[in-house]
DNA sequence: TTGTAGGCGTTATCAT
DNA sequence: ATGATAACGCCTACAA
């Protein structure tokens, strides 16, 4: 069943087939309606690869994440999807489970595809791969990479303003010892998030304790381990600002298994605002970071740079902001 | 970048090339190496969309879930993707959002990229677009379906195993009074759950008490609803089943809210064995299905009908299989 | 072992 | 307003 059969079916050239689906240029109503009747008849269905053989434009979209499991994820997936399905895309999601060979193997198979843009939502990428799909002229947009340039566009989330936020929030509160969970410092989300703790910290005049500073691994068993740390201190933190919010999550089991209670014996905020937040015990405070944002933002940056003459790359930001919940109290002396 | 150039660059055929880069005949060492280095030179990746118009095989697998926002999907859909790129496959993701008009849309989408497969794991579809499938000759897998048929296969969830064991569980807790909150009706996973439930009570000699049976809606609020509502009754149940992880959590969050202890005042057991419910206060007891082996399982059937002569569908199981945690304790009278 | 050439299903450029 | 037809990039008989 292709466009040659259809057209004979109704007694046109394949061309006037191809116009009227396309839409690409007037067809008198008598045919029109041939034609259509004709391609119901025979339930053809158009065939888009070779469509976009013929084009030149795939219509699919390449979206990297690092890891759909990640609590992180699926909504910008799903926001992304939405917006690029909306247009007419179709979406090839790659998981690269941080994983750099991993990663090289699915770009390739990208570029094999033709895809029309990349979206690669995850922390780094080699250079090399993003040679590739630059020199083939392939738009990309990447998530907090600095590097706006001819066909490479960014969406950079403001961690500033949602860490300066929780900061004050818990000075607000008095504290004065508080402590800060890293995500791995090989990412560069993670040490963003954690020099802007430090940052804010000492423009509010208080000193920094290296002690007060640990590591964990941006999931749940990183939290844990990284509380339980804190807690063997001399001098245990008021306060704890995880890095993202399954740390947090790690942390607050860590604190129950110790017979501690949050907000009473120590306080504690997230970030990211996933979903469970609302749901823990006690719901937590946190940062919320608009995981659909991200998405809708991703296809937009990909969708002009597909359609832009310049082909200059642009960035957009997605602003943070502190949410209140159970988890933080005034400080009791 | 062509085929065409790779050949003139290394002054062979580009039948020769192509023999070359699909492995499908023997070539004598030296052209190979001439054509590499070719390759090589030039940065030439194949053009899989045209491939797949010469071959008739796309290497495309369609994947259509509800809401990969739903906790349950994402691990189903990394093993999915990671067992189809091993075999040279690439996937398109589809959320239906529960919307049959959505599906439609994305189904047809599906057939216009001609992909080579289709994996089903959304709990209903029309009929009309398993047709169009059908009539297509494209292979089919669903999640839950009994329907096994020519380019259909299925994998079956036993859900009646775990939930035996769920209920064994309690009982043998010396519970009697067991609450059980089902998903929505409207949704077969859910009528069978809450059957097998009914079921296995009956066998047991327990009398039903309608009451004692509410509906959730598989979320996290609902759970909370039907929790408050099982709370109002006059004569409490001691016990409570949820039909999936979720609600369960929901559940918890209600009757924290009423200051009710788990398992102490009440127990409760989840379903699905999320990964969150390792972190709840208390570690929930639950029924632990796996994601990845469904997602292995679908794309098994699926590769498996595509590389048959016959196309006869076949049927795979998943066991499930009680976790248990905290969330359950002995009854005290 | 390698080359030639027709075909896969569309689009798009010229014509008419 | 519509038709012919050459691409698009690759595969695969069929030949040699």
């Amino acid at each position: 069943m292709n466009i040659k059969e259809v057209a004979e079916h109704a007694n046109v050239s394949t061309a006037t087939v191809s116009r009227l689906i396309n839409n690409t240029s007037y067809i008198s109503p008598e045919t029109a309606k041939k034609v259509w009747s004709a391609i119901e008849e025979l339930g053809y269905y158009p065939n888009i690869n070779a469509r976009g053989l013929a084009s030149g434009r795939s219509l699919l979209l390449g979206l990297i994440v690092s890891d759909i499991v990640n609590p992180f994820f699926p909504e910008l997936v799903k926001s992304f999807e939405e917006c690029a399905v909306e247009q007419g895309y179709e979406i090839i999601t790659a998981n690269t489970n941080y994983d750099s060979a991993r990663t090289a193997l699915r770009v390739r198979r990208l570029i094999e595809r033709r895809v029309d843009g990349v979206a690669v939502m995850t922390s780094e990428m080699d250079q090399t791969l993003i040679d590739e799909l630059s020199t083939r002229g392939i738009p990309i947009v990447f998530l907090d990479t600095g590097a706006v340039q001819e066909n490479i566009s960014n969406i950079r989330i403001d961690y500033e303003q949602g860490i300066s936020e929780a900061v004050n929030h818990l000075l607000e509160l008095g504290h004065r010892r508080i402590g800060f969970i890293s995500g791995p410092l090989g990412l560069k989300s993670a040490r963003i998030r954690r020099s802007a703790f430090l940052k804010f910290l000492r423009q509010q005049g208080i000193i920094e304790e290296k002690e007060l500073v640990t590591m964990g691994n941006y999931k749940i068993n990183g939290g844990k381990d990284a509380m339980n740390r804190l807690l063997k201190l001399k001098e245990r933190p008021t306060a704890v600002l995880a890095s993202n919010d399954l740390t947090a999550i790690g942390a607050l089991q860590a604190l129950r298994i110790h017979g501690l209670h949050v907000p009473e014996d120590i306080s504690l905020i997230g970030f990211d605002n996933i979903v469970l937040t609302e749901s823990t015990d006690p719901p937590l405070t946190t940062v919320n970071v608009s995981r659909v944002k991200v998405g809708e933002f991703a296809f937009e940056s990909l969708f002009e740079l597909i359609n832009s003459e310049t082909k200059i790359g642009t960035e957009r930001q997605v602003e943070t902001k502190l949410i209140v919940r159970d988890s933080t109290a005034q400080l009791i002396v």
